[in-house]
DNA sequence: GCATATCGTGAGTCTACTTCACTATGAACT
DNA sequence: AGTTCATAGTGAAGTAGACTCACGATATGC
């Protein structure tokens, strides 16, 4: 029998697969990858952005964001205009279809946390309480080992 | 001001990265994968079993646990027996060293627990509960769209 | 005893990332 | 002014971890 956070830890990590796999299932219906995702959903948060600090956002390299832009680019997602006062670097901004798939993502996930918690209204407050504290101590966790 | 759903689920979104990059650093540390760790786990639960079965354990295909038995028999961790019965399949089974990692990491895995939920008795209860009854809504969420 | 299914694996491919080297540009310092 | 050093983005090539496909060896059902 394991004591109760090992048992709230299992859960927890049961739950980080199904979540992983249902969001890769409706990313990909609408043609993204994850990363792809976490790129639009940056760029309609901090707005126009160089690739640079887009690569610092997503936690991957430049190289990786040149591709991601080309190809989010290719599927007209995102363009590509010119930094107004750094000829070396360029602006990725949304199009007007980019903004509609990301109000579309961020709809979507609101939809799936209100089917996910409905009702428990009653114990998410405790639920809040902890999953902040936990992830607190693991990001200084993550930090201290850095 | 998101409401209170989506502010939990935006949590437990960042609550698996970070999850997941822990896990990883601390797995590569022993020259594991998150899924050689996988199949570790996998024998330790269910004794010597096939790879056709691991393989289903694990969510890949048959092809892949070949490679993850190749690699881990090279590092010592598992060997394949030969089936009693049928001579076709091999049973996977763990050394003494692999049996000694697989506790070593569940060991880890409680240490992390106990020291991520320290202190929140109070509020552990509801959280599992809701833990619980968003994963069985997403599993049931995957399983509907199968 | 023969057709059909299943176990594991070689060969090759794919995806999402990386590192390295390079050009173009910017910033700082005499 | 010019020289030096740092930074933005990208081409070329490599890596890790999965996948599909085809195949030989064995098992199973009729």
């Amino acid at each position: 029998m394991p004591d109760a956070p090992t048992a709230a830890l299992d859960l927890v990590l049961e739950l980080t697969v199904l979540l992983g796999e249902d969001m890769r299932r409706g990313l990909g219906e609408l043609g993204l990858t994850e990363t792809k995702a976490h790129l639009v959903f940056a760029v309609q948060h901090a707005g126009p952005s160089t690739q640079r600090v887009l690569a610092d956002m997503l936690g991957v390299t430049p190289r990786t964001v040149t591709t991601l832009v080309d190809e989010l680019g290719a599927a007209g997602v995102v363009t590509r205009e010119s930094h107004p006062t750094d000829r070396r670097a360029t602006l990725v901004t949304l199009t007007e279809d980019g903004a509609a798939l990301g109000a579309g993502l961020v709809a979507g996930q609101r939809e799936l946390a209100g089917r996910l918690f409905a009702g428990l209204d009653e114990d998410l407050p405790a639920f809040t309480r902890v999953l902040g504290e936990v992830v607190a101590r693991l990001r200084a966790l993550t930090e201290e080992s850095a």
